[in-house]
Formats: structure tokens, sequence, C-alpha cells
DNA sequence: TTGAAAGCGCTAACAC
DNA sequence: GTGTTAGCGCTTTCAA
């Protein structure tokens, strides 16, 4: 069994030059002539050379991998933000190392693994809250996308307009007892989100709705999370006609709930989703779609071209979602219901 | 700026042993006295030192990270597979990298890069079809769920018992006119599957039914795919009143279909889907369950295993799928379709 | 049980 | 341009 792996010496040997060119022509060093260049590349044709990478990432410091953290991979609305950032990743030849965040107190130890290890060579967050308090000057470069954290360069959504353009939707659709839906600003934590109840709340005061105070909710992202405060809400003494959601998956947990409390979506009561994921689609779904896979994929850009020296070109991007209109909030509409 | 960082080095001067000792406590070598051990533990937990992580690997050769390969990151059912193949990752302590083999020959791509470098220790590959010609003797330990590929452990489906079940199940609520709609086998080839296949024919036969050719289809794995051939299929002459088929979101679409054509799911036309995802549950979709979340995390907790160096207690692990009956095919269930 | 030293395979600074 | 050499920080013999 001659398994003795071939190195770098080899190459050299073989070509008759010192493994110093030969390690510059294999990684695209300029100062190498012509000549050289090409017996060596032949050799390495030859041999059936690839450099150890193990060896390379130690001896430069890097890796050549990325991570991302999620918060879940349930939710298919940072699955598509996923799918963006491996297309970016995949597209520039780096690899991608996934960091799951979904049971609380796993952010702050992924980050605390990443700032001590050199496991990575930059990280994107995807949509963390607040909650995990990173560990004071974290050593890596990061890009964040829907997620309020302290990054070299953020991407963030408007949910104010998000939640503005839903609520003034269905508003004009002649509803005047719209509710709202609002995720859990933390999952731990009970509070809404600022932004999305301020889009609520212009909406609502621009054409004079007054609203009490039971149809602003809080739910999980959840379907379950939709159903459950769906049966809430459609059995208020004054219940809404129109219900605004923070997920598509809580949208069509409420379509569910309405279905069986004998109510007709899209009739008797308005719903909108949020996200625009697949799903919403096929269900005739009216939703808040946001570009999850662009903003995976330009985070993810950015924080490649920030590790090859690049200075950002702004350090604050801003995504507008936009609303689709479908059956769900407007039966007229011939895109059916599932 | 002292950023230099602490190693090893620091911490055997620091205790006034040799670097060899520090690495042996460390690495957990039962070769320390007692005493020396807790001296180099203090002084670790004084400087706050972490051994570098690149260091490590490449010294030892071996990463603690194993890989994970998926057809597509937009199926539902293949998520699944991956969420359970992180949570095994995660439990041991190990990093996953993605490997996403949607395009065409990317597959083999993967794999030639894997057989070169020592990115991972292992791989875990997910119902990957035959179409990639793998490198003879791929130098990694693999584990296999729902794909039949060379490997040290094959966690398999039974499809024909699976399909069976389903089309067994629309005959006994009375239905003779049963289509049945599979995945290509590969995405480049319109091959059917064998297996799903034989399990349909065999509920067929045993009732006696007569099936066109017309009834046995291939589709798309996606919603889209599901509502063209649904399409085709109600618009034959003697069009059937039943429809298996291979994927949930076939079945979402094919439920979108029926609705256009002004039919009723459940009523005019019964249909079932396959995987089970969660989406099915939410819309009352009857399907043929199998446990992709617990497939991944078997399949990664037996590599990780095989990493460490115990032998496998089996070689082949066989899933049977089971079914699950809801509105789409029997009307008188009363989980409503969403 | 422990220290010393020889790698692991590559990069990069430094001479020529 | 190109060869030489000193690391990179850890693991792992080999003696003692």
């Amino acid at each position: 069994m001659r398994e003795r792996k071939i190195t770098i010496k080899d190459v050299a040997r073989e070509v008759g030059v010192g493994i110093g060119t030969v390690s510059r022509v294999l990684s695209g060093h300029p100062n190498v002539s012509q000549r050289t260049r090409e017996r060596v590349l032949e050799a390495v044709a030859r041999l059936d050379f690839t450099p150890n990478r193990l060896a390379r990432d130690f001896a430069r410091g890097r890796t050549q991998t990325i991570g991302v953290m999620v918060p879940s991979l349930s939710i298919y609305y940072f699955l598509e933000i996923l799918r963006g950032v491996e297309q970016s990743v995949s597209e520039n030849d780096y690899s991608l190392i996934i960091y799951n965040a979904d049971r609380p107190g796993r952010a702050l130890e992924h980050l605390n693994f990443l700032a001590k290890n050199r496991r990575v060579d930059g990280l994107v967050v995807i949509a963390l809250a607040g909650e995990s308090e990173w560990p004071q000057q974290f050593p890596l470069p990061v890009v964040s996308v829907d997620a309020e954290v302290p990054a070299v360069v953020t991407l963030s959504l408007d949910h104010e307009e998000g939640m503005y353009l839903a609520t003034r939707h269905l508003i004009d659709l002649g509803h005047r007892r719209v509710a709202f839906v609002d995720r859990p600003q933390d999952p731990s934590s009970g509070a809404m989100t600022e932004s999305r109840r301020r889009g609520y709340d212009r909406a609502c005061a621009e054409n004079s709705l007054i609203i009490p105070d039971t149809y602003a909710r809080v739910a999980d992202f959840s379907w379950q999370g939709g159903h459950e405060v769906t049966k809430e809400l459609l059995t208020l003494p004054d219940r809404p006609t129109a219900i605004a959601f923070s997920s598509d998956m809580q949208a069509l947990g409420a379509m569910r709930a309405v279905r069986e409390l004998d109510l007709t979506v899209g009739e008797d009561v308005a719903i909108t989703g949020y996200h625009g994921v697949e799903v919403a689609e096929i269900a005739g779904l009216s939703t808040v779609s946001v570009s999850a896979y662009d903003m995976g994929k330009t985070a993810t850009d950015v924080l490649i071209r920030l590790l090859s020296g690049e200075p950002p070109a702004a350090d604050h991007i801003l995504f507008r979602p936009q609303l689709i209109a479908r059956r769900t909030s407007d039966a007229e509409r011939k895109t059916p219901l599932v």
C-alpha cells in the first residue's frame, strides 16, 4: 500500500524547482515566468496533485468558508433566505456552515464559539432578534439580513411599510374592523415588534379607524399560532372582518380556523399573510411579499466581497415589501383557494 | 496593539510544563497526573485560552465536521431530513457543511471536491438518485438516506409499501378509477421509479382494477408538476376519481387544479400526497407520511458513531411509511380543507 | 508521567 | 523570477 500522499514537495522535485515556486503557481501569484508556470501545472496534472486544504487553511489562517446563523430550519421564510445564501456561496466557491439557533441561548453559544475559533471567515446572520447579547468586539465580519444586530452591513426590511400596505389594502376593500397579528419580538418575550405595529396604526389612523385593543395580537410564527389567535378573534363580540398576519403560516392556520368556524375566507373574513412563501401562492393567499431569496443572495455577495478586501458600497440596504392580492382578501379574484 | 494570540506554548510556560503535556490535557489523554492536569486547566482558564481549531484539524487530519448533500433546498421533504441531520450534528458537537446538488452535474462535482479535500470527516447523502456516477473508491464514510448510492449504511424507505397503502386506501373508499403520479426517477430522465409503481400495481391487481396506461404519470416534484398533470388527467374521456401523488406539493397543486375545474376535492376527486410535510396537515391533505426528520437524525447519529470508530449495528435500515387519511380523500372526515 | 523534538503541508518573507 | 527557510499551533512519537 503506497498510501503516502503526494505533496507540493513531490511536485517541486519533479519539476526541479523550489516548493515556493510551486506554491506561487498554485495560488496564482504574478511573479512566475510563463515557462515555469506551465511546467509546474503540467506536473501537477500528471501527478494528480491537489493541495491539502487543511494545511493551506492553517497556513493562511482562512478557511474559504462562511457561516450562516438561522433562527430556525422549520420556518419557510428563513429557508428562502438560506437558499439565497447558499446560491451565492456556491457561485463564489466558498463552503457554508449552518448554525441553527432554534433553541434559546443557542445563538449566543454559536457566537462565542465562532469568536474563539477560526471555523469561518465571515458570518451571515438571518433575522436574529436582539435577544442574544453579542460578544463585545466580535472578531469576524458579519452581514445581517432582517436582523437588528451589530454588523458591518445590514440588509433590512421596511416592516412598517409592509404592514401598512396590508392594512390599507384591507381597508380599501371596505373593511372597517381590521385586526392585526404580530410575531413576538423575541421568542422569549411576548413583546411586539415596533415597526409592523406602526404601519398598522398608520393605516388605521389615515382612515380614521378606531381600533379596539383586542384587535392587536401577538402569536407564534407557526400555523398553530395563527389558528389559535384567529379562533379568539372571531369569537370576539365585535369580531373583525379582516386580519393581517405577520407570517404566511399564521395566515394558513387562520384559513383553517375560519373554515372550522363555518365561515368563508375571502367573504366573511379577509386574510393577508406575510413573506410571500411558495405555499402562499398555491393557497391563493394574499400576502406581503419580501424578496427573501434576494436578500440572502445579496447579503452573502456583500460579505464575500468584503472578505476579499473590497469596502462595502453601502452599510445599510433597505428592501421594500410588496403587496400581492389574491383570493383570501378578495373573493372576486380568480385565483382559487387551494 | 498586543494582538499576539496566546497559544499552547504560553500555557506550558505559565505552568512550567512541556507543550506535550498541555496538549495531552486538552485532548483528554489518560496519561497525565491528576495534579498536573488541574494546574494546566487552571492556567487555561486564567489565560482564557482556546486551542486553535485550524491547527488542530491540520495536525489531526480531521475536521469534526460532516457534510450533507441535498438534492434541493426548495423541497420541504428534503428540508425535513436536513433538520434531523442538523439536530444530530448539533448534539454531537460537529459542524455541518451543506452541499446543494440542485443543478445537474453538481452532485458529482461536490463528490469530486470532497474526495480530494479533507473538508469533512464524513458525508450524509439525501435522496440522491443514481444519476451521479460516484468516484470509484470514495475515501469518506457515507451514510445515505432514501438514496441508492454506495454507502456504508443505507436508510431506505419502503416506497412500494407507501404507494400500496395510498392506492389501497383510495380503492377501499370505493374508487375504481385510480390514477398514479410518480416523480421522475432522475431529474434528467423521465423514467419512473420502480418501487412506487410496483405498490400501485399491486394494490390495483389485488382489487382487480384494470388500469389504462394513461392513468400512470410522471410529473415534477413541485406543485406546478401536480397542477399540470391533474388538469390532463381530469380532462381525460374517462377521468379518474382518485389520484395518488408522490409528493405533497404535487398534491397541493392538484387540489388547486381541481378547484379551477370547478370540481370539489374529496368529493369529485380524492387526492393523496406523499411525505407528510407540515403543510399537508394544514391543508387537510391525506398523505403517506414518512419519518423524514427521524431518518436524517438517525443517519447522522450512525455516521458520527462510525467516525468515532464504532462499527455500525446494521448496514441497512428500512423505514416504513404510514398512511394518514384526511379530508382530501374522505370528505366525511372533520379536518377541514384549508 | 513528562519533556523535547520531529513533523503535518503549506504560505510568505527574505535573499539572491 | 526563484530557491531557501522560518514559521503557522498543534499532535505524537521517543526517550528519559
